[in-house]
RNA sequence: GCUGAAAUAGCUCAGUCGGUAGAGCACUUCACUCGUAAUGAAGGGGUCGAGGGUUCGAGUCCCUUUUUCAGCUCCA
């Protein structure tokens, strides 16, 4: 048996096991269990029980698991009739409506584990409980779950369990979550002093100096390059009057993900805050904008463009606010306010593959400056699209041309009828070093909203056309991104992303005026430098730039002083001994230049 | 929003049966003047997330609420 197939059949078999214990353990009459399917490191199965399982009953559950599998009991698959189905499993509702729902003509197949356990699956398992023995497993946790996903039905417990085939790999598995768990930016973050929370203002971060650095240092190399790409950046109001939300059709579809604005009453009665606002006086509400796309349209329609002038490309990166539901947020990688490197780029129908092309070119390079590797998704035409089906063939070939040149075919996956309605849209998935894939960058085309705020620009014929709009995003909500690259990195980032990239240490005070002078030198150079220069002892001093995981720490006494040298510490352990200060100040200089990631460590 | 859990000093955490809050690190001061990740001593710092209740007395028990976490749903 291959591996996979292997794994797969120890899940599914598992899945069985943990449904037999949980029955064993509350009694048949009181337990409705629903579907148990395997996941990336293992399974889960849902169940409404008599009461909510807690920590405590994880080692009571896999106990009795151990104990079913010791039996040995023979596996037993079974074909029957749907009548025969429905009559078998007649007091659990979830298995009822799943045979319901299955196609007419579906060969119904059950499992019996031991002669008191029967399960409507497909298969495939093992013969016997035996074969089970070797297998690892661990109760991971218990959270809430709707039926079919769906939350106005029944809620139910899910209990996750992690399952391997042997000791040895779940040992690694549980290794790589706690990686995982140390790489967390909610926890590095606030220890790095990057960025904080507050109570009053729940998924908003706050960016701290340090954070800030590194916040600018990103959008300054991001700048740099979409300069290079003809972009120009724009900055517009953070609050828009309701009117603006209507014609975008955000008010419609989107106003309970808005942050809105009553007015002011025009004569408050008393100076009471309840008396001050009209919240009923909907047609004055102003709203924080949730997406920068229509004030983009507002600064195209400042003017009258001719199709000489397209593309033309509008970055923003001005704050946006989304409401969320309150268990929805997640430290940095779901917040309520942020920043999108957003790009609304207005072209003309014929020039839609050439745009894209070159928006696939600046995400390859942004991409690859940070080591993440990507894979483009393409979801074309949906059921209840909008617009000119010609327009949507000639789009999504010119989508489909781009990605097979580019990645070849196959090289890229096809969500068919996933897009928007407004137009296709290809997205793209980053894995990070230890594997975790997130959505980040995306690429929409957009047919209706050009419509919806009539927007033209002069043919060469001197007609009026529409332009076509691109919606784009590169690191996708910049939060986001560096939420991940903190993870990523584990909080030691490359030399020009770094919020202080050297740190100074003179050994005693009287080495302050040569490091006053390095400091000096460093920050002509762009070199964002911090030191010390505290009657402190040395070793807390390095201490302190080392748990901020600044690249480089220069150490400096009367040696280096009177050679003109530097000492550097290395994050990581290494050190670089008597460098040439000038030697030192190239290195960092050409490290901001390409911007690479790993730090020089010689200085050769 | 739903299910479950949590909130005590700047950080990590202890606090038993309800009896006036404790440690380590960090911080401040003093001593040491140091050559590469924890020198020594002393000191300051808490409405125990917020509001209500029970009680002679609440960090501890009950209710409400806010925020956070693990998931579900949703999403960049």
């Amino acid at each position: 048996m291959e591996k996979e197939e292997l794994l797969e059949v120890y899940r599914h078999s598992l899945a069985h096991i943990l449904a037999k214990a949980v029955i064993e353990i509350f009694g048949k009459e009181n337990v409705q269990y629903a579907i148990g399917p395997q996941i990336g490191d293992g399974f889960y199965y849902d169940f409404t029980l008599p009461r909510t399982v807690v920590n405590d009953d994880f080692k009571t559950i896999e106990d009795k698991m151990r104990e079913i599998i010791k039996r040995r009991e023979d596996w037993r698959r079974e074909e029957i009739s749907r009548a025969d189905a429905l009559k078998l499993f007649e007091n659990q509702k979830f298995k009822t409506e799943l045979i319901n729902d299955l196609p007419e003509d579906e060969l119904l197949t059950v499992y019996y584990t031991g002669d008191d356990f029967v399960d409507l699956c497909r298969g495939p398992h093992v013969d016997n409980s035996q074969l089970l023995m070797n297998a690892a497993f661990q109760i991971k946790s218990v959270s809430g779950s709707y039926w079919r996903g769906d939350e106005k039905r029944d809620q139910l417990q899910r209990i996750y369990v992690y399952a391997f085939p042997d000791k040895k790999e779940l040992k690694e598995h549980l290794a790589m979550i706690k990686e995982a768990m140390e790489r967390d930016h909610k926890k590095l973050g606030p220890q790095m002093e990057l960025f904080m929370f507050d109570e009053t203002a729940p998924g908003m971060p706050y960016w701290l100096p340090r954070g800030w650095k590194m916040y600018n240092a990103l959008i300054d190399y991001w700048r740099e390059v979409h300069e290079r790409h003809g972009y120009t950046e724009i900055s517009a109001p953070v609050l828009n009057s309701k009117s603006l939300w209507e014609t975008s059709g955000h008010w419609g579809h989107y106003k309970k993900n808005m942050f809105l604005v009553p007015p002011a009453k025009d004569n408050p009665v008393d100076d009471k805050a309840s008396s001050l606002v009209d919240i009923e006086d909907e047609d004055r509400m102003f709203a924080a904008k949730p997406m920068n796309c229509p004030n983009a349209i507002k600064v195209y329609q400042n003017k009258q463009r001719s199709y000489k002038d397209l593309p033309l490309r509008f970055n923003e990166l001005d704050v946006i606010h989304r409401r969320e539901k309150s268990g929805e947020l997640n430290g940095l990688l779901r917040v309520q306010e942020f920043r999108q490197d957003d790009s609304h780029n207005l072209i003309m129908q014929e020039q839609i593959e050439e745009e894209i092309g070159d928006i696939m070119d600046i995400a390859g390079e942004i991409y690859s400056t940070f080591g993440l590797s990507y894979i483009a998704e393409l979801s074309t035409r949906p059921d209840d699209y909008m617009g000119d089906i010609n327009d949507w063939n000639a789009a999504e070939s010119a989508l489909k041309r781009i990605l097979d040149n580019k990645y070849g075919e196959g090289g890229y996956e096809i969500n068919e009828g996933d897009g928007a309605f407004y137009g296709p849209k290809i997205d793209l998935k980053m894995k990070d070093c230890i594997g975790r894939e997130w959505q980040m960058g995306t690429i929409q085309l957009d047919y209706q909203l050009p419509l919806n705020f009539d927007m033209k620009y002069v043919a060469s014929d001197s007609s009026m056309q529409r332009p076509v709009m691109v919606h784009r995003a590169i690191f996708g909500s910049l939060e986001r991104f560096i939420g991940i690259i903190i993870e990523n990195f584990k909080g030691s980032f490359p030399f020009w992303l770094s919020p202080y990239q050297v740190g100074v240490v003179p050994i005693r005070v009287e080495n302050n005026d040569y490091a006053k002078e390095v400091v000096e030198i460093c920050r002509k150079n762009r070199i964002r430098v911090e030191a010390d220069y505290s009657d402190k002892n040395m070793k807390d001093k390095i201490k302190t730039f080392r748990n901020y995981r600044d690249p480089y720490v220069l150490v400096l006494g009367n040696s280096e002083a009177e050679n003109r040298t530097v000492s550097v510490n290395i994050r990581g352990n290494k050190q670089m001994r008597d460098v040439p200060l000038d030697k030192f100040i190239e290195i960092c200089k050409k490290m901001n230049e390409t911007h690479c990631i790993d730090l020089v460590e010689s200085q050769e």
